[in-house]
DNA sequence: CTAGGGGTAAAT
DNA sequence: ATTTACCCCTAG
């Protein structure tokens, strides 16, 4: 009757998604609040993103509709509680019928130990956006600010550059940043127009996003819940796991960034699987940083 | 408030 | 038919 039906943005997504990496699986209220994410999940309710994250759970598990298929084998054998749980990820991407439970689980991790990263974010597309933002420069910021910014609060791979100007040319040709001589600044809002509940806030603009051709995220978007799986079964690993898996990532996206490099010209998958590969080892750099920050041993 | 079990109905 | 955004209700 009243309530159309509000299809979850990519940007709601990743916010949720960041909130719980952040926040931890649960924290729903918290991740509704924090000014990080409020931008994007103003309109949801932190009943909203508890089902969101349930069917998101549900969806990157299996494929049993919904059932409580959920319970199935969760192998992660031997070793209670112990700091060890020794599960045999050596490769990073890939695996089909994974394990892991869906439920992200509450990280029963950190709280004592170390804060772990306050941050650690995943896409290039959320980090540029995420540097804008917080360098709020009236006119918008220029790709070298962009990338200092960027360098200084995440890890960056040798290429970084040339990615993010790929990302940058990208994201303005779809009208998701605007250029304006030499400098970018976010788009409006690339959606939400008016809902339900609309708090205090003005109505200046449609849903103005009439890009030709929309996302062209449709294999990816299974490397990207790829992505989160790998992540929170890092969380539960010893840093020398981690560390192993984190080095696995880096080397896989060099590989792809290398690839993309190449292809380079008008690379377009090319480009998005080492941005996936790239963000997963960022994440996953950061997230050891966060942790004690064992010596990683990157192969240059 | 959160976890979950259920359910409805709109999109696809 | 499935998916999936949302709702409702109950027990902690």
């Amino acid at each position: 009757m009243g309530a159309p039906k509000q299809k979850w943005t990519q940007e709601e997504e990743a916010a949720l998604k960041a909130g719980v990496i952040k926040h931890g699986a649960g924290k729903w209220r918290t991740i509704l609040k924090d000014p990080e994410f409020s931008g994007v999940l103003y309109l949801r309710s932190n009943v909203d993103l508890k089902d969101k994250w349930r069917n998101m759970s549900v969806m990157a598990n299996g494929w049993g509709s919904r059932d409580k298929a959920r319970l199935a084998v969760k192998r992660v054998p031997q070793v209670p509680k112990q700091d060890e749980n020794s599960i045999a990820l050596t490769t990073v991407v890939h695996s089909d019928e994974d394990i892991v439970d869906a439920k992200p689980l509450v990280d029963s991790n950190d709280t004592l130990k170390v804060p772990v990263p306050k941050r650690s974010i995943v896409r290039l597309d959320n980090l540029i956006f995420e540097a804008i933002v917080n360098l709020k420069e009236p006119s918008g910021s220029n790709k070298t600010t962009i990338a200092t910014y960027i360098e200084e609060q995440y890890w960056a791979p040798t290429d970084f550059k040339r990615l993010l100007s790929a990302k940058l040319k990208y994201l303005t040709a779809n009208g998701k940043l605007i250029k304006v001589k030499r400098k970018y600044r976010i788009a409006p809002s690339p959606a939400f127009p008016d809902r339900r509940r609309n708090p205090s806030m003005l109505l200046l603009d449609g849903r103005q996003r009439v890009f030709p051709k929309v996302e062209k995220d449709d294999t990816h978007m299974l490397t990207k819940s790829q992505i989160d799986l790998e992540l929170e079964k890092m969380r539960n690993m010893t840093p020398q796991e981690a560390a192993a898996a984190a080095a696995q990532a880096v080397a896989e996206a060099e590989a792809a960034i290398a690839e993309a490099e190449e292809a380079a010209r008008e690379a377009e998958a090319a480009e998005a699987d080492a941005e996936v590969a790239q963000a997963f080892a960022a994440a996953a750099v950061k997230t050891l940083k966060g942790r004690s920050n064992p010596k990683m041993m990157i192969r240059a």
